[in-house]
DNA sequence: TGTTAAGTTCGAATGGAGTCGTACTGAGCT
DNA sequence: AGCTCAGTACGACTCCATTCGAACTTAACA
């Protein structure tokens, strides 16, 4: 929560270091289902679109240590879709989205879901897109 | 398994015998995608509502050796409802449902599923329904 | 043959989800 | 201050799922 990272700045010599957050200094995830309120059928549901599977898919197989800020998925849609789709995908509490700046980043919430839905994740994984999706 | 229980007739007096369809006898399926059409978005969709989970959830816990007809879920919902759900699970792939006499009677397809979507029955045996849900 | 009962079909009403344009917000940069 | 850019908010539209009543179909059975 409280940690101002204070980066001791010998007055002169300014340290201009882009400090990449640590674990301790992440910005609070945005509204979200806690685990024991996670629900089978609305996860299901959020997960039912080819569009939201291909993000969580991309996600699991693609996604580097960090999250992703919703251009990185480099979907051809209007902005106030992709809007909608990735807070279908929060408020289903399939993924957990942290504000950057001006970026909205998102990484899908694996110990959670594996807590309460053992395999889910992997057929998500496994999934096979048909062909012309996800755009 | 093939014993077609020849229940002794002497020529004269047919006798009048209720024969369960055995496994060769089986009514055909109603219409229903193949396995390999099978499509997890679509499977998900199906799921996603509280009552056809309800259902598949019964089937697969509490089914007997053969299929179930509408009527034995006991759930509190009109005809049209019902043949509405059915129909919408079997269209995804999930059931398959048989016609006997008046009865249209239903059973997971739990080797196609397990083939193409393996622990996804699983999550839909362990769900636990909300209060006041399945009808 | 007539009744009963299981389930379908149709049609309507409702609500919600997906799609998108437009306007807006707010952080970062110069 | 002013620009840029990521994303939101809002509203409109369309479409689909859900729900259900009413009429129909049909097998079983007396």
């Amino acid at each position: 929560m409280s940690s101002t990272s204070s980066m001791s700045s010998t007055a002169n010599e300014v340290p201009v270091i882009k400090v990449r957050p640590e674990p301790e200094s992440l910005p609070d995830p945005l509204p979200e289902p806690a685990v024991e309120d996670l629900r089978l059928e609305t996860v299901l549901g959020a997960l039912s679109d080819p569009l939201r599977l291909g993000i969580v898919r991309k996600l699991l197989l693609e996604s580097e240590a960090f999250d992703h800020s919703c251009g990185w998925f480099g979907l051809d849609r209007p902005k106030s879709s992709l809007t909608h789709h990735f807070r279908a995908l929060r408020e289903a509490g399939v993924t957990r989205q942290r504000q950057y700046g001006l970026e909205r980043r998102s990484h899908v919430r694996v110990d959670d879901l594996n807590a309460r839905f053992p395999g889910l994740l992997g057929l998500v994984a496994a999934w096979v897109p048909d062909r012309a999706s996800t755009g």
